[in-house]
DNA sequence: TAGATTGTTAATCGATTAACAATC
DNA sequence: TAGATTGTTAATCGATTAACAATC
């Protein structure tokens, strides 16, 4: 690579391996099924029953938890509590994200409302709309602001994360916008490739293509079926 | 790829290649820029064009495309329009399915409302919900049942697709209810691991998951710099 | 100690990348 | 013909699966 930053080569120092983004993923995973366990009073628990909850392999399991360390006890398993704590501090949910929401319409609204977030420390702090009517108001406690006031807002309340659920049409734009006011993790709703600098770490969820997934293997087996 | 689903062996007779659900979702992201190419009037297009449009390699491209055949022309390139027709006949978009949505909250009435899904033969005909206050009304065209509809509305209107956007301690028990009804294909955006037979194409969206993901990214990079 | 289960290494599998012959 | 681009085969890369030694 040209131009190695010098922030490249200590990367390995902390971590050696380069983790699969689906390790990551599983690794909600876990820690929901964890919480479960937890509540269902069952303090220790070991990689097969975690597995089958989930329906994945126990090798599997073990596999992506040796990616950050040691945590079980071998002829054992885990303590459920620790377990949570540790899966916690990999993710980063120890501590508080402050996340803004741009766009207001009938996703904007579910996603500000959505509970699953408070409790992994995901605090949706502002939303925004282009919509006067919408603007300076509560909404479950969340107050939506004119695009103009991006800025400021996001600056005020410390916040790192966006979710953009704006049309298509202006996501780009929005996407610009948000960065330059030093927003660096989005969340794209919108159906549309974004151009941010690679520092950026971008997820795109596509709620068509997912269901066009469906139709596809629908089709597949009417094939199969004849 | 997670939860690769098992029912593979089968799809070989019918199916010589086993192909990537990896493959089958950019499929719909080289369909959304090839409809944007054909707006903007190029008629043409070549592998090159398209994969710099989606920031993806060209040899990924021709490589999915093909699993399914050959639609180009040596030294030319892809007919917009013919790419189109074929990829939507593989993706089963040459055709309309009728889905349903089961849960009308926030989330529930976002998708109920996404424009995007109409275009490409997805029609939602029915929600339903357990809040009799929703029931019986219309929203934006789309009619509020009552839960004990599902079974009569869901043949009587030939829906094939259910996206579930319950509560979580609700969405078992409404998948297998969907699953008695004889619905095979589910979007499922509760945060719970459903229990159904093989035979049910099943797709779930998680939110925090997502979220997370980028906490774990924002978390890594602040590593990176000391 | 015997049984259970972890953590890690090795083997397998599958997907992506690259190269190039075919051909428009 | 020369240049461009596809489609496919081969090479590489990475992730999953399996096996097993370590050890509680």
């Amino acid at each position: 690579m040209l131009n190695r930053s010098p922030a490249m080569n200590e990367e390995k120092v902390y971590q050696e391996k380069k983790i699969p983004e689906d390790t990551i993923i599983r690794l909600s995973y876990y820690l929901r099924a964890l919480i479960y366990f937890l509540e269902e009073n069952k303090k220790v628990v070991s990689s097969r029953q975690l597995a089958e909850f989930l329906k994945i392999s126990h090798h599997q399991l073990r596999k992506d938890l040796s990616y950050f360390g040691h945590f079980g006890k071998k002829g054992v398993g885990y303590s459920s509590y620790e377990l949570i704590d540790r899966i916690k501090e990999i993710l980063g949910l120890n501590q508080q994200w402050n996340v803004c929401v741009v766009g207001f319409g009938n996703l904007g609204r579910a996603l500000s409302s959505y509970k699953g977030f408070r409790d992994q420390g995901l605090c949706i702090k502002a939303a925004f709309d282009v919509d006067k009517n919408k603007q300076n108001k509560n909404y479950n406690g969340i107050k939506v602001y004119g695009l103009d006031k991006i800025q400021n807002v996001i600056k005020k309340e410390n916040i790192r994360i966006a979710i953009i659920t704006v049309p298509k049409e202006n996501a780009k734009e929005i996407s610009n916008q948000l960065y330059k006011t030093g927003i660096r993790a989005i969340l794209n709703f919108a159906p549309v490739k974004l151009s941010l600098p690679q520092e950026v770490i971008l997820k795109d969820v596509d709620f068509s293509c997912q269901l066009t997934y469906l139709t596809y293997r629908l089709k597949l087996s009417e094939k199969k079926n004849f």
